[in-house]
RNA sequence: GCACCCGUGGUGAAAUGGAUAUCACAACAGUCUUCGGAACUGUCGUUGGGGGUUCGAAUCCCUCCGGGUGCACCA
């Protein structure tokens, strides 16, 4: 519609002997002024030093066909608006907007659309034939699955549905921390205090080697000869020392095991968990390939890369006990990638305390011909923050997912038990996706199962409401159906349309909170409509038309839900 | 010290450079009574301060203030 409105004002511009310029056609952020918005007049005011609202009232009547200036071509004395009955009217307002409001053919053909297309509905082809890569959750092996890590497995899993919807192939890779020298600590720490028939039989192995790592860091404070133990013992590790191998082995299989069951929980799958142990033998040509580049320095017996015009700190990818570093490894990991799918896009979902360290690897992956900065993407998340102050990771002071997840559940069972599971992971994943992940959470239970406000469960509720009126009108024996378009604009059909729309913009700007804020915005329109009583009023509460768009409404909650990794209940 | 991010009603948030800055929660005042967990209406703002760019700035630029995070052998 918005290549049609451009095409109106494009014929209006030629019939004024306006010469053409760029313009923007938009919604405006309020529904009252109209369904598209033409700012039109006010950039060629200043250009022809005239006053934007006449220029506006001009061009208007040139759409509408009420020429004044000059002799009317035939096709234009009709009025580009008649040849598009999608519009109803044009209108002059604010400073000189030209808004466009649709007609009821217009909504009607786009509720139809959307009974048909129905689970399909939204989906573009934007990214056809583009491969993206997105690498997100990521937690580390033997260490706390918190509620941090919550942040990138839930904005990680609904960027990947975003790009799946807008027509990318998606790789959605959990790039698991299983390398390092923690390795070596906890091999002491087991070896010393630990009994591993005891931790593969606990309920949560990964609280177990917490406590073990925990407890390695306080007697390594009284003796220094531990870390030099556990360093040896990463050496071992790297060496391939079959001891080493087999506990380190242990861990991993135990950490999966616990790990699994939060993403079934949390429905959120990957396409390979390529941990960072896999590139263990892919650094050497890494370091080789840095090695012939004008910013590659030793340093103090490490190995560095200093950047042009020191742009940023220098990136250290080998210490100088000749181990590698996180950097290093992601080079490896990133080499990898270009070389086994060569994707158009990759997107790592990390918090933001990361983002110096991603524009360093961006750079360095630039100066090594890897990828351009352009095909690599940190999407940076903020930190859970509670009342009582920020959460520490340190010191066992850790807040286990698992219990929120189960605080969730219990809250919600109170709403209905049913869908506890369903309604509180829900609520869980909409209060991660509400607002722009860069911005830090306030953990707050109040808000987070609250029905009557922001929350996913009112959005999860709209879409059952949509259900329970689909019900009602089948024991009235009420048929939907499009072909008496009521009089009555529902300002919910000004919504529905968007969705696309909505959906490639969350693509764009990486950002999920986008359609969450749809959401919200069609469950509130839904319930002015639609919201108990106020039906009962109308005069024809269930007309077959109202049905259609109550139908249509829930095909889209279900789907943007859905997109957010969010299921939908069928009763609440 | 340097760099990055954030600052919007009492609270939590939204706003592709556009219109009278939107929504929810809480509070107060009122209308209505069920397909339901009712819903709706009204009241409450110098977008942290100050400059600048622009026809137009919460948004872009500069600067100051406040909060957060990061800056060589962790990841």
């Amino acid at each position: 519609m918005k290549e049609e409105i451009k095409k109106i004002i494009n014929e209006a511009l030629r019939e004024l002997k306006i010469e053409e310029t760029d313009f923007a056609v938009e919604h405006p952020a309020d529904l009252k002024n109209g369904d598209y918005s033409v700012n039109v007049a006010m950039v060629l005011a200043k250009q022809l030093g005239s006053n934007p609202r006449e220029l506006a009232e001009q061009i208007a009547q040139s759409v509408r066909g009420q020429h004044v200036r000059g002799p009317l071509t035939p096709e234009h004395a009709r009025g580009p608006l008649t040849r598009y009955p999608q519009v109803e009217k044009v209108e002059v307002a604010g400073a000189g907007f030209l808004n466009f409001y649709l007609s009821r053919k217009f909504f009607a053909d786009s509720i139809a659309e959307i009974l048909e297309k129905n689970d399909n509905f939204g989906k573009n082809e934007e990214g056809k034939g583009k491969k993206v890569i997105i690498e997100y959750s990521s937690p580390n092996i033997a260490k706390p699955f918190t509620i941090g890590h919550l942040r990138s497995t839930i904005i990680g899993h609904a960027l990947a549905n975003i790009f799946e919807y807008n027509g990318y192939e998606v790789l959605r890779d959990n790039h698991l921390g299983d390398w390092g020298t923690q390795f070596g600590k906890l091999i002491v720490a087991i070896k010393r205090y630990g009994n591993e028939e005891e931790i593969g039989k606990a309920e949560r192995p990964v609280k177990a080697l917490t406590e073990l790592y925990v407890k390695f860091h306080a007697e390594a404070e009284k003796d220094k000869t531990l870390e030099d133990e556990a360093r040896a013992w990463f050496t071992k590790l790297e060496q391939g020392d079959k001891e080493a191998r087999a506990i380190w082995q242990k861990c991993v299989d135990w950490s999966m095991t616990e790990f699994s069951k939060i993403y079934e929980r949390l429905g959120a799958s990957f396409d390979m968990t390529l941990g960072e142990s896999f590139f263990e033998d892919k650094m050497k040509t890494v370091i080789e390939d840095l090695e012939k580049t004008d910013f590659y320095k030793e340093s103090e017996g490490a190995k560095l890369v200093f950047f042009p015009d020191e742009k940023h700190p220098p990136l250290m990818i080998q210490k100088k006990d000749g181990s590698t570093l996180y950097g290093t490894r992601d080079l490896a990991t990133d080499k990898y990638r270009r070389d086994t799918w060569n994707p158009d896009l990759v997107v790592n979902e990390v918090g933001m305390e990361q983002s110096l360290y991603f524009k360093q690897l961006f750079e360095v992956e630039e100066m090594l011909g890897y990828f351009k900065k352009e095909q690599r993407v940190h999407v940076a998340h903020g930190l859970y923050k509670f009342k009582e102050g920020k959460m520490s990771t340190r010191k066992g002071n850790v807040i286990w997912l698992e219990d929120v997840l189960d605080e969730a559940k219990k809250r919600a069972g109170k709403i209905n038990e049913e869908t506890a599971e369903v309604v509180g992971i829900g609520a869980i994943k909409f209060n991660d996706l509400r607002s722009e992940s860069r911005k830090d959470i306030i953990f707050n239970w109040g808000d987070i199962l609250n029905l009557d406000g922001d929350s996913g469960p009112y959005v999860q509720y709209s879409y059952v409401r949509t259900k329970a009126i689909e019900n009602k009108a089948k024991e009235l024996g009420i048929e939907k159906s499009i072909a008496q378009p009521t009089e009555e604009i529902f300002e919910i059909e000004k919504l529905l349309y968007r969705f696309p729309e909505v959906v490639s913009r969350a693509r764009e700007t990486y950002a999920p909170h986008v359609i969450a804020q749809y959401l919200l915005e069609v469950a509130h329109e839904f319930s002015s409509f639609y919201g108990n009583t106020q039906v009962l009023k109308e005069e024809d509460p269930f007309s077959p038309y109202k049905l259609a768009v109550v139908e249509a409404t829930g095909i889209v909650i279900k789907k943007g839900l859905w997109i957010l990794g969010i299921q939908t209940p069928e009763k609440m």
